[in-house]
This record gives structure tokens, sequence and C-alpha cells, in this order.
DNA sequence: GGCCATAGGGTATACGTATACGCATATTAT
DNA sequence: ATAATATGCGTATACGTATACCCTATGGCC
């Protein structure tokens, strides 16, 4: 006796059962090379008899390696009911199991701008590395980037790969993808062809976008237009609201490329009250394929990007970075996805 | 000199600072009352200067209190892109905030039903407690509940509050909310009201929802048909099926009552397929108020659940529960919100 | 047969915090 | 004035694991 049968197993325990120590107990089980094939095949069987896993906080403060990544989602400035960003979550799925798989616990939190989320994780020993996804305030969010760098704390982010290099970067082919988009809308027959999206530099992916779409106008020998560009936050109202805009200039225009779904969507209501018939009038092509783009009336033709992939990559890429590995592949295709809005 | 500016620093580093032992400075900065108001405030301004944040792994060792919660979610067996449920998703932004609020940090994890993650979260120290989403096969999910029971481990979950009463379940009020719809259909002048979604035992939540319709119809001396009711698990295509078999028994009907957003548009699918009209013919309310419900033609009348509060209330009653607490609330309120598909 | 390399595993200790005790000094009660 | 209490803090130690270092036995080599 002297042991309850509750209380939780450790090392030590082990040891004795085995007749070994408790250090050979923890080489065997993390796999050293210098216990017997022997000894750590009755360790191992005496630690599943008594449910054994290793205490995570204990085996962290030693080796101080957490086997944790944490996860800071940013909450948008979005008027939506959750500040929370569909589009990132969707990652959620395949970022979770790749952190799983390899071995790794997964920590959350959403953060408002303010916090000091750039010291906390860190220094407090949470996690090994940290995962970004979204930004406030873009410029600031740079600012606690390079604070982030001098203090050595390992992370990637999510956004455009082309970008100004702050730390790792992980995103889709936006240029690529906005290449696709114009070309779509040229082969179609559209020649005026407008963007929904904020241009500035306050939003370097949807910059790129912009500049994919420039791009495959030029190939074509078709000016792009900067009349025919509209700020945009990715909100519906925002969409609305840039279309509305875009309509009262007068200028005329045959497509939209807008920069997400959400902005598309409310393009198209500002169409729809103007008496624009879809595609006819005005063709139109979204960013993201959320699940209401196939519900509109006409469906949303649409970019999609790998979101499986992308959490994997975000995850693979970051521990890379944690184990000082070089990060081989950084940029994610997307795809056209053809739906009635463009369906000449 | 002595200490590295970039090395971590510890509660040894501030008590010498302050002249004091380094037990102090834990008692200081946890909130003892047995460190004077001037010690106090010198040991936090030097923490502060330092930015001390005190390390979580051997905070946790030593109390063996962790203050992490664990979500867990089930990959709903859909043949959906992520395995992911957009519902339990939607909840995400809350959970953190009140954990973030309370003091706690979130580590999140999806799995697959076969795991053992009923042992693995206990027992690796990990969390206090844990928080499940969703559940794959519900009978096996009993089993699995009852082993968390009895190993003690703290946990709720989102489900029927009615149900058999393992361990602590936090829901909305879903016969109430049945009974809010089933109304509303009555009130419009339907009689021959359907039900898509399972009323079995595999899924208490649905069967609330039925239970709740039944209610309703009877205080309107409407006797509920059995033959008007169709399985059907949260999708587009078990919708569509159920809609379609209910169609093909040639039993008239002219309202639906679905359990779910999801398969209510899969239904919407079948009816319009069948010629009928919505909602002259037969009118349809969903559950879940998801984004496609208000893109839907036409518009879809649904039942929203209030999942802001449902994260805070899941948090709430799990903290209640690992601190020994009586659990006040544990049901919510739904709203039915009134759109074009039950507009007469 | 002496020497060295190697396998296999024990000993000691560190990781950084929280808490049970104990011990002064200051405060109150008697 | 003396005993009883409280206040404020130091001492010692535990939490459970991982690792640097050391030691022993075995085998191979000349």
């Amino acid at each position: 006796m002297g042991r309850q049968p509750s209380a939780k197993p450790t090392s030590f325990d082990i040891a004795y059962l085995a007749g070994v120590s408790q250090p050979t107990v923890s080489r065997a089980l993390r796999g050293s090379k210098s216990v017997s094939a022997a000894t750590r095949a009755n360790i191992e069987r005496i630690a599943r008899e008594l449910n054994y896993t290793v205490d995570k906080n204990a085996s962290s403060l030693r080796s101080q390696r957490t086997h944790t990544l944490a996860l800071l989602f940013f909450e948008d400035p979005t008027p939506d009911e959750s500040m929370i960003n569909p589009f990132f979550l969707s990652m959620l799925g395949s970022i979770t199991r790749e952190c799983a798989l390899r071995g790794y616990d997964l920590l959350i939190s959403f953060q408002q701008m303010h916090n000091d989320w750039h010291v906390a994780y860190q220094d407090s020993h949470r996690s090994d590395g940290i995962i970004l996804l979204g930004y406030g305030d873009y410029q600031l969010y740079l600012t606690k980037l390079e604070h982030l760098v001098e203090m050595g704390t390992k992370f990637v982010r999510w956004g455009s790969v082309s970008d100004d290099g702050i730390g790792l970067t992980v995103g889709s082919d936006n240029v690529g993808a906005g290449e696709q988009a114009g070309a779509h809308l040229i082969a179609i027959g559209r020649r005026r062809i407008a963007f929904l999206g904020d241009a500035s530099d306050h939003a370097p992916e949807f910059q790129d976008r912009y500049t994919g779409l420039c791009r495959a106008m030029q190939q074509a020998d078709v000016e792009p237009d900067p009349a025919l560009q509209r700020d945009a936050v990715s909100s519906e109202d925002s969409g609305y609201a840039a279309a509305k805009s875009l309509l009262a200039s007068g200028k005329p225009f045959d497509a939209i490329f807008a920069a997400s779904d959400l902005i598309a969507i409310g393009a198209m209501r500002a169409l729809a009250e103007a008496g624009l018939r879809l595609p006819q009038d005005v063709a139109i092509i979204g960013f993201d394929d959320i699940p209401s783009a196939s519900l509109t009336s006409p469906t949303l033709t649409t970019v999609m990007q790998d979101m499986k992939g992308a959490g994997t990559l975000l995850v693979d890429a970051l521990l890379a970075r944690i184990d000082d590995r070089p990060v081989e592949r950084m940029m994610l295709p997307a795809r056209l996805i053809k739906r009635q809005s463009t369906a000449v």
C-alpha cells in the first residue's frame, strides 16, 4: 500500500514498480536511446497500466519548452455581432488538427488592439510561439510586431507575403488571385472593371489583389482606371456604401472585383437597388467563398483560398521557426470559383 | 550586475531589488493580506518596471491549479468541408472573452470520437476543467461522460438542459423555442405542421424542439401527426432528403419546422424543385439564425439562440463547478426572428 | 591481460512558484 | 506590567520532471 488509488501517478510510481530510478522513466518515455529496449518496454507497459501522463507543468518548467502554441485573433473593428472574422475562424480546424498531429497544444485568445499581448504570452512561458490572425490598426500592428522581433519571440502571421518582411508571414497568393479574377472578367468581355477594397497600405492583402487585377488588365492592354477604385473594409455595409459611391460618380463600369465576399454582397444589394442586372450589366467577383456566396442571386463568383492548407502551413512554419529550421513555403495558391455572377 | 538584461525576471529578482524574500513577493503579488501595504506597493512597482510575469508552469506545478480551461469540439460526422460546426464556432468569441475576464487561459482542441480525450486533459494537468461542444455518437458520448464523472473531472457541456443529468449541462430553452415556432405557425393559420430533425434520443436538443412544437399545437387543439416528422441531421443534404421524403409520402402539409437552418435551407431547395410557393403553400421556420438565413429567398424565419450569453454561461458554470459553488442558471432563452418564409 | 570505449542507468539538482511553519515585533486585554 | 493575540515576514520545502554528470560492468582490441 502507500498510494491512494485515485492520486495521479508520477514518474516515481512507475520507477518504483519497474525497479528503476525516476530519471530512467523519464528517459524511457522521452525516447532516449540510453535505455535498454527491455527496460523501456517494461516502463511503457506500466505507464499504460497506470494511465500515466506526463505532468505538463513540471515538464515545461524543467525543459523550458511548453509544447504549446498560442493563437491570437484580433477583434476586427467591424460593427458585426461577434467581432469575429469568420474567415479566420475557418482556419481553426486545420490549425488545431495540425497542432495535435505535431504534439502541440493550442492556446487561444482574442485581443483588443490596446492590450499588451505582445509581452504576455512569451514572458509568462505559456507558449513556444504565437500565430497571429488579423490586425486592428495596421500601423499599430507593425509597431507591436517589431517589439516582438526585438524580444526574440517566435511568431507567424497571416497576411500579405510580399509585405514589409517583419517576422514570418504566410498567406495566399493574392496577386495571382487578383490576376485570375481580372483575366476572367476580361475573358467575358469586360473592360471597365471597378475594384472595391482598401487599396492603401492599411490593408496589404487587398492591395495585392488590386495589383493582380491591374496586372491582368494591363496584360490585355486595358488601362486600369483609378477612379473606379473605392475603399472598403470587409463588411456588407461598407461594400454597399462603396458601390453607392461608385454609382453616384456616374463613371460607367461593367464589372466589379470586390476584395471580399461581404463587400461583394453589399455591392450586389446596391446594384440591385439601382436596377442593374447581374451579370448582364455588371459582372461581379468576390473573395473568400463564404457559405453565403452560393446563396446570393445570382450566385457569386469568388476566389477560394486554401484554408485547410493555410492552417497547416501556419503551424508548420511556426514550428520550423521555433526549431530554427528554414521555412520552405509561405504562399498558398487560390482558386477562382465561377458562378452565375460572371456567367454571360 | 549579475543579471542578463534579456533573461526573464523571476520573483527572486524582485525580492532582491525590494529587499525582501521571494515568498513575500509571491504573497504580495497574489494579494495575500499578510503583506503590508507599503511593501506590496513597492513590489508591484518593481514588478511592473521589470515587466515581470508569473511563470505559469511553476505556478501551476506548485499550486496544482492551472487557471486554464480546455474547450473540446467534437468533429461532426457531417460530410462538410471542415468538419466544424459553425454554430459552436460562434460561441468561441464570448467563451474566450469570458475566460480572459476571469483570468483563465483557454486551451482548444478538436476531437474525433475515438480519442481518449476523456483522460488526457485532466490527468496531464493541462486544465482545471473542460467545456464540451458537440458530440459524435450520442450514446458513446454518454459513456465517456460517465467516465469523466467517475474520475471527478470538472466539465460543462452544451446540450439539452432537460436531459439525463450526467454532469453539468447548459443550453437554450429548446422546448420553449419550439413552442414559439409552433405558436407562430398556428397564428398564421397553419395546421399541418411537419418537423424535420432527428426526434430520437440521439439528438436530445432536436427532440426538445419537437416537444415544444407539439405542445404549441396541442394548446391550439391541433393534434401533431407523427407521419409528418422526418429524421434529419444538421446539413443541407439531409434537409433536402428529408423534405423529398416528405413530399413523396403524399401527406399534405402547409408548414415545416426544421430543427436547424441548414436543414431548412436544404428543404427549401426541395420544395422549390417541387414547384411549391414559399410561404403561400408551405411556411418554413429554421433554427440557429446562421448568416445565410437572411440571404435565402424567401428570407428564413428562424430561432436565434443567445450565443454570446451561451459562451459566458458555459464558462461561468464551469468555474462555479471548479470552485464548488452552486450553479444558478443553465438555460438560455431563444428568440424567434420573423422573416419572409412565414410572412403571409 | 591491461586499456579504453560504450551501454545502461543511478545521483544530484534545477526549473520558479506557493505555502506550512515559525519567529520576532507591535498591539491589545487584563 | 504581563500574557494573549495579531501583524509582517523569513525559512524550509514541495510540486514532478529533465538533464548534467558520474559510475559500473561488459566487450573488444592490442
